[in-house]
DNA sequence: GATTTTTTTTAGAATTATTCTAAATAATCC
DNA sequence: GGATTATTTAGAATAATTCTAAAAAAAATC
């Protein structure tokens, strides 16, 4: 990472304690999962894994990465990606045939997928009853349950 | 569609009745939805729409194309396949991030999707029972609920 | 702190899946 | 059979993702 401007910006902002705080704990979760603590991953951990749950493809990443002002090249965005995916950091959510979206949620839940917006919103596991679960082919192991439940805006009604 | 060997072998074959009668049904169907009928299309129609449900992804329909001795180019199976979608013959299936599944199956139904083989099993609608669906966020209207259980072969016990 | 070692990041190339395009071909209508 | 319209085609283009070699960074060692 090249950009010192960018590099002091963030530098002084984490002299913050708060910051140095989050910072220690994002290094520890990455240590923890044998993973080197580099600028970029901090960077994009905080992205992540701050003001709750969030769902992002490596675009959007990209873009936030960009918005803050920060500068991490599209390669390391899906690297990062998928190593806290195997870290179990992030879970995959497979709504789209040409996009890869990640979801900081790992526990077992749900989804709304607002087609027009290319969006989802989480839904609590206990939000959906799903009973009378087939039986498992043989020699087959369930992985994991996905509802997707796809919605897209309603038409305003007429005047 | 220049193969004239393969173009003679496939009229042969069509001269048997049976042949005859699916060859005028799937004309039928075609001419319903608005498309002419092309050698094309119904040779993936036949493959398609014959011998109970399929899950097919281009790339493996091109390879059934094949193994049938014909020849359609791949950007015609992709035209096709989403023309037979948009005429309500196929659903799209998103299980991968990087590929698009089809499947001759269009009722209400849910699948298994066996990672290890990139495979779709059919689950009837009735084997499953979602009760207690959350409330559509205001402004949305539901298109589709689709439950994909994902599971993988499971390693052999231990003798 | 400097050096060495190892890992990561990077920019751009490469790969893969899908879509686009202009020309040729085929299907339909007359 | 000719005219018109739609389709098919091969290959280019696009988009999303992965790969690569070199540079940079992080960690370990001294």
């Amino acid at each position: 990472m090249r950009t010192m401007y960018r590099k002091k910006m963030m530098q002084a902002k984490n002299k913050d304690p708060a910051a140095q705080d989050q910072k220690a704990q994002l290094s520890k979760r990455l240590r923890a999962a044998g993973l080197r603590v580099t600028e970029p991953r901090l960077a994009l951990a905080r992205l992540l894994f701050t003001d709750g749950n969030h769902h992002v493809t490596a675009e959007t990443l990209h873009k936030q990465v960009q918005a803050a002002g920060l500068s991490i090249s599209l390669a390391t965005i899906y690297n990062s990606l998928h190593q806290f995916m195997e870290a179990g950091f992030l879970r995959q959510i497979v709504v789209d045939a040409n996009h890869s979206y990640f979801d900081t949620n790992i526990s077992p839940h749900h989804h709304f997928f607002i087609t027009d917006e290319n969006r989802l919103i989480d839904i609590p596991a206990d939000d959906i009853t799903i009973t009378n679960l087939p039986a498992i082919p043989d020699g087959l192991e369930m992985k994991r349950v996905d509802v997707i439940i796809r919605v897209n805006n309603a038409p305003a009604p007429a005047e």
